[in-house]
RNA sequence: GGGCCUGUAGCUCAAUUGGUCAGAGCAGAGCGCUCAUAACGCUUUGGUUGGGGGUUCGAGUCCCUCCGGGCCUACCA
């Protein structure tokens, strides 16, 4: 048995996520948590809200919530999304928690110690009538290049020219349309991630099995130009982490907070002090996860993000943590996804477009989505969710090849045996062929979740299913139990077991479904089969079960249609 | 502009370090079964692996080039 450390990437507080957002981090995530811990391992499996930054305070500021409050509220809506979709996280923080403020703070600390943070003067944009500065992709004005005239700060959209925001003709505040900017110098803290370059390219160098994706990424910021930079680690806020505290190494930061992408990893690592205190546990049962020199030594760590992070996860945050001195857990394997684009473009959170986690699961339960979403995750490139293909997939493989098995299985017993498990007689040759075939199924199955391999994976889960269906298909008990009522008898023992079978492997993908197949085959035995053919016989001859619901119902061309044009312009 | 990824049957995707790897699922066609959510099983039609050139005994798999798609490029997070 092994330890498991598991992180999605956080999702940002600033309104509900997409179906992109999920299936790039805390689904496949869960996936894998789920599955670690069904083989018996112990898993730390940790999201939370990512809380810090000028969008929130926007957003906040929007809906006239003091943004503490908006946070809080929008904290609770994710966290029932995220149950509603079965994510079963040990804990769900907040980056705005005490612990994380106290863990970054402390770690700006020891940078700062360290020699690996400095002071640097730079001119912003301010905003008299905001009352802020404004981040570049705030202000908007006419590019120079084009002449659009709602270019942004930071780039035109229109003909991709990259900008400094001074470039802009006419330029305004994105927020307020306040035209009155000036430029102010303001002084930051920044990151030396230039000192350690060396330590982070050496650290890449040592991982072996990183998905081309992650290395290339991290790879492109160490070594392309003058190579890594320094990065700016704080900002002219309100709403963060205070970057002026008893103990800083440093004056003059009153007023400003640490940028989020610098306290929300920390966040990882703050979120596990805050399953802690909520569990009445003291510090050293989180510090084991985290601390090489309390107990993390045996601790295999590994990331769930979307692409759009990577570059913080090989390394800003390891910078911060190598920086520090202290023999802090190191991410051991990164899984990064491409993204899932909506029927033919991006999904887009500012543009209402495609569906989001609330819409999705007043359509369906959170299985349905699972099970396509995972099966069609982005792993080598960038996938595309359509409604023909959602539904295809739920229809196909859900409805017919599972749901459909379980089904015949249990109604053909109770017809004909009862709603119990019947004796019958001892296994014949094709039930050992049919075990034997699962046996080497299996074997795949885990092969390619120990790799999370997702979409391979879901296809070796699929091919386990069909085992099923070609097994009754060939022994056919509604043929045999005319002649030899006993043999049949076994085969439909066989099936009942199956069905428990299917509920345990399944149960990292569906586990709603999961739960619902066991409870009606009232067994509780969720243990991982190590032997198939111990496994088929769990449940024994006179064990009651009950027939169970539709598992999956289809989705009808209607629904499809209905959805698909419901879905096609933006959210309201 | 620079960098990275990608282009394999109608669709979604597989093919260890180049050597029976040209495959699977869906869709299509035929047959079978009737327990079941008109479900299941079997068989089967589809590709000169984006175009062209090269290296090699041998290349989706390496190199060059052209065409197409996507992403990143550091102050959105």
């Amino acid at each position: 048995m092994a330890r498991f450390l598991i992180t999605s990437a956080l999702p940002y507080i600033n309104g509900i996520k997409h179906l992109g957002n999920l299936v790039g981090s805390q689904l496949p995530a869960d996936l894998h948590a789920r599955y670690m811990r069904a083989r018996g391992h112990e898993v730390m499996f940790i999201c939370a809200t990512d809380e810090h930054g000028t969008p929130a305070e926007l957003a906040a500021a929007r809906t006239g919530e003091p943004v503490a409050d908006y946070c809080a509220r929008m904290h609770a809506v994710q966290e029932g999304l995220a149950r509603g979709f079965g994510l079963s996280f040990d804990h769900f923080g907040r980056s705005s928690s005490p612990q994380n403020a106290a863990l970054t703070q402390h770690l700006a600390a020891r940078l700062g110690a360290a020699g690996l943070i400095e002071q640097v003067a730079e001119e912003q944009v301010y905003s008299p009538a905001d009352g802020r500065f404004l981040p570049d992709r705030y202000i908007t004005g006419t590019c120079p290049a084009c002449g659009y005239e709602n270019a942004r700060g930071d780039q035109c959209e229109n003909c991709t020219k990259q900008l400094d925001p001074t470039d802009l003709i006419n330029p305004r505040s994105a927020i307020s349309g306040a035209t009155n900017l000036e430029v102010r110098e303001t002084r930051h803290l920044f990151l030396r991630q230039s000192a350690l370059r060396e330590r982070l390219d050496a650290w890449i160098d040592r991982q072996s099995g990183w998905p081309v994706l992650t290395t290339s990424i991290a790879k492109k910021w160490l070594h392309d130009g003058d190579g890594l930079q320094d990065r700016g680690i704080t900002r002219d806020l309100d709403w963060g982490i205070p970057a002026q505290f008893d103990g800083a190494p440093w004056n003059g930061m009153e007023g400003k907070v640490f940028y989020v992408w610098f306290d929300a990893p920390i966040e990882y690592i703050a979120a596990t002090a805050e399953w802690a205190e909520a569990h009445g546990l003291p510090d050293a049962d989180w510090r084991r996860w985290w601390r090489t020199d309390e107990g993390a030594d045996d601790v295999r760590y590994i990331q769930f993000m979307g692409k759009d992070n990577v570059p913080f996860h090989t390394l800003g945050f390891p910078a911060t943590l190598m920086g520090s001195g202290e023999p802090w857990k190191l991410v051991d394997y990164i899984k990064s996804f491409n993204y899932l684009n909506y029927d033919g473009g991006q999904f887009s959170t500012s543009q209402g477009r495609g569906v989001f986690m609330d819409q999705a699961l007043e359509l369906l339960p959170g299985d349905y989505w699972r099970w396509w979403l995972l099966s069609h995750a982005p792993e080598s490139g960038d996938s595309e969710f359509t409604w023909e293909s959602f539904q295809a997939g739920v229809n196909k493989d859900l409805a017919d090849v599972l749901g459909n098995f379980v089904s015949r299985v249990t109604k053909f017993c109770r017809t004909r045996f009862g709603e119990t498990v019947p004796e019958g007689a001892a296994p014949d040759p094709r039930a050992q062929e049919l075990t034997a075939a699962l046996q080497a199924g299996l074997t795949r199955y885990e092969a390619a979740m120990d790799a999370i391999a997702i979409r391979r994976a879901a296809a070796e889960l699929r091919a386990l299913w069909v085992l099923g269906n070609e097994y009754l298909q060939d022994a056919a008990p509604w043929s045999t139990i005319k002649s030899d009522p006993d043999t049949a008898a076994m085969q439909i023992r066989m099936g009942l077991n199956l069905i428990r079978l299917y509920a345990v492997l399944s149960q990292p993908f569906l586990p709603d479904a999961a739960k619902r197949l066991m409870d009606a085959l009232d067994c509780n035995d969720w243990s991982w089969p190590e032997d198939i053919a111990a496994a088929l016989a769990t449940l024994p001859p006179g064990h009651a079960f009950t027939v169970p619901d539709t598992l999956f119902a289809k989705i009808t061309d209607d629904q499809r249609a209905d959805w698909a044009a419901r879905f096609a312009g933006t959210r309201s």
